[in-house]
DNA sequence: CTCCTGTGTAAGATGTTGCTTAAATACTTA
DNA sequence: TAAGTATTTAAGCAACATCTTACACAGGAG
């Protein structure tokens, strides 16, 4: 979860998931629509987000597609929604801060 | 959202919101949950969650008292929100697009 | 095999982050 | 006012992140 929300910290790379988030591309696609930093440094980020779980990369030929893997994201979505303090949650936090100090 | 979202990235700050989801804590408070680190730094995170707008802070006297702002990480949630790809939310962007491209 | 296209890797410059120690500020108490 | 407590600010440093350019590799086409 930490690699994940760090990878997601990082604009580029947020605007590289809603790319691809119902839908494949080549590496290049992706590059092209950011005029204002070189293909390697987009191949880096490409890296980091399948690294963190968040990519899901497959080669056809010459190219390599990628594609968001949602259950990466799910996985860092998971604190945001252990932060909203509904009674709930409090209740289940009650019980394990209980086992804890036991 | 961007400052929320790095703010996040640290796992020392996500402990720290967690342990002022729902109470006050003055700073000394806090700081003593990290044995590992110094006063001075646990100070750093925290002016760089009240800046993120993550938490809250008001003066008791000598002390400052910090608490979790939940409209802040509600921002931050917004991106991970907007990347399930449900049917309603295809055709929102959908139509973004047609504006976009028009 | 050779050339071209698509893509990743390596090495290095530069900026940012997270920590430390030392000093400063703000408030409380005697 | 002087001393003590709670906390932040300042300065400096090591580690890390992000970018660049140059190079290497893989696959398709001639």
């Amino acid at each position: 979860m930490d690699e994940a929300l760090r990878a997601v910290a990082d604009p580029t790379r947020r605007t590289i998931l809603v790319l691809v988030r119902d839908r494949e591309l080549p590496a290049g696609d992706i590059a092209a629509r950011f005029p204002g930093i070189s293909r390697p440094a987009v191949s880096q980020h490409l890296r980091i987000l399948v690294t963190a779980g968040l990519l899901d990369m497959r080669r056809d030929g010459n190219r390599r597609l990628y594609r968001m893997r949602p259950d990466g994201l799910a996985e860092a979505a998971v604190f945001f929604e252990s932060m909203w303090s509904d009674p709930l949650r409090r209740l289940k936090d009650a019980a394990e801060r209980e086992e804890g100090s036991s």
